[in-house]
DNA sequence: CCGCAAAGTTACTCATGAGTAACTTTGCGT
DNA sequence: ACGCAAAGTTACTCATGAGTAACTTTGCGG
């Protein structure tokens, strides 16, 4: 530990001067914060409310420095969405060496989306009508939905073959998961009474339940 | 039947003079007429995308004309969005006499709130960020929706007391189930394999019975 | 018949905001 | 030192589409 010869170009000091791999990462990096910045106000205003004045304005830069950045507006939005979406894909993404049913990897799947849906770029998903991205744009931000579409059937299709999930019509079932979920982006406030975590938890709760009670004693399977 | 004296102004030959009622009745017919238009292309296209030219050439009008009849664009889509509201308000309201169970009420009004979802203006409430609308008009609309949340809970709860549902966070349920029900805005197609009636019956189920499965026997209670 | 009011038209204004042109600055490689 | 390329700036263009002004048409009421 602690090495008195400065292995290579490793150590960070203060220095001023960045190296080449630092510098495209810093590019990197500014592009994110673009990202992020508009995410929010995408979010908080909407996508046509929202100039890319005002993400700059945000970010202390003028408008004609993002296009350093992005193509277009259009761009902007989706690559927020796609970010978004990204997360939502990882979390659909089968861990491989489990053995766990249906049921517990559609429960880790849901509370993951619904993780996702209270932060800045799975908002953007839910809040921003596809409408305004181009054609192109658009049919990509669709297949990537169908990509995660098909796995949320998958998921379900394999719970009710293993038995921890209820027979039901899977298509029906995938989309009303994905709309509660992505309700969430609505009405999930930072400052709310709950936490995303609790949020997922009691959704994904809720799903799975369902509103009718369980036969009279064992509603609640206590384990 | 077929009285030969012709009751006042009772019987409609098609006579090229409007009465002043039928007048009236004409102006309302028009102003809907444009809604449903303008829904329509809003939910197609998107608002944003969508020009006051646009809804107005679909009629064989122009947009000054449209202008007899709204404010404004905004309150274009308000008017819509309003109406749709309305239609589920309506199945929100309890009916008088009735003794039915919880559950059975909830069931209801989730199966009139799907069907909206599938009609024009109906869509129009989930599929328009509410971010297009002027602050007053967007607090109204927010009213009303809020209304109608307190309804819903309001079944739930009264659900959970009378044992026909199972006790759960009436705030996170009435979240999801809005949310669900408000996606099929988002994919249902007219000319789908579903009907709206199905569509909604099969949504309903699936919330009412949730993922898990029953106990072994009896999982689906055939009655 | 006259005239008014409602319904429509054509032909604009006008704000907004995406995107661009052309210039400046900065920092690094040679 | 030189120069280039990336990052930013100021100062525009330019399309779009909401909303309006001012005129025409139509049909009914006195």
């Amino acid at each position: 530990m602690a090495p008195p010869k400065p292995t290579a170009a490793a150590m960070a000091d203060p220095s001023p001067w960045r190296s080449p791999a630092q510098r495209g990462r810093d590019r990197a990096l500014k592009r994110e914060a673009v990202l992020k910045a508009a995410a929010r106000l995408f979010n908080e205003k909407g996508f046509h409310a929202t100039s890319l004045d005002d993400v700059a304005r945000q970010l202390n830069v003028t408008k004609p420095t993002l296009y350093h950045y992005f193509r277009s507006k259009d761009d902007v939005l989706f690559e927020c969405c796609r970010m978004g979406l990204e997360m939502i894909e990882a979390a659909a993404a089968p861990l491989p060496g489990s053995q766990a049913s249906g049921l517990e990897r559609l429960r880790a799947l849901m509370e993951q989306y619904a993780e996702a849906m209270t932060m800045d770029f799975g908002m953007s998903i839910s809040r921003t009508p596809d409408t305004a991205l181009s054609p192109e744009n658009r049919a990509e931000l669709r297949r990537l939905k169908a990509q995660i579409d098909r796995a949320l059937r998958g998921v379900i299709q394999s719970g009710i073959e293993d038995g921890s999930i209820a027979p039901c019509d899977v298509r029906t079932a995938a989309f009303a998961i994905a709309g509660a979920l992505n309700a969430i982006a609505h009405w999930y406030k930072p400052d709310g009474p709950l936490a995303p975590a609790e949020i997922a938890r009691q959704t994904a709760d809720f799903l799975i339940q369902g509103l009718a009670p369980r036969t009279p004693e064992r509603r609640l399977p206590k384990r």
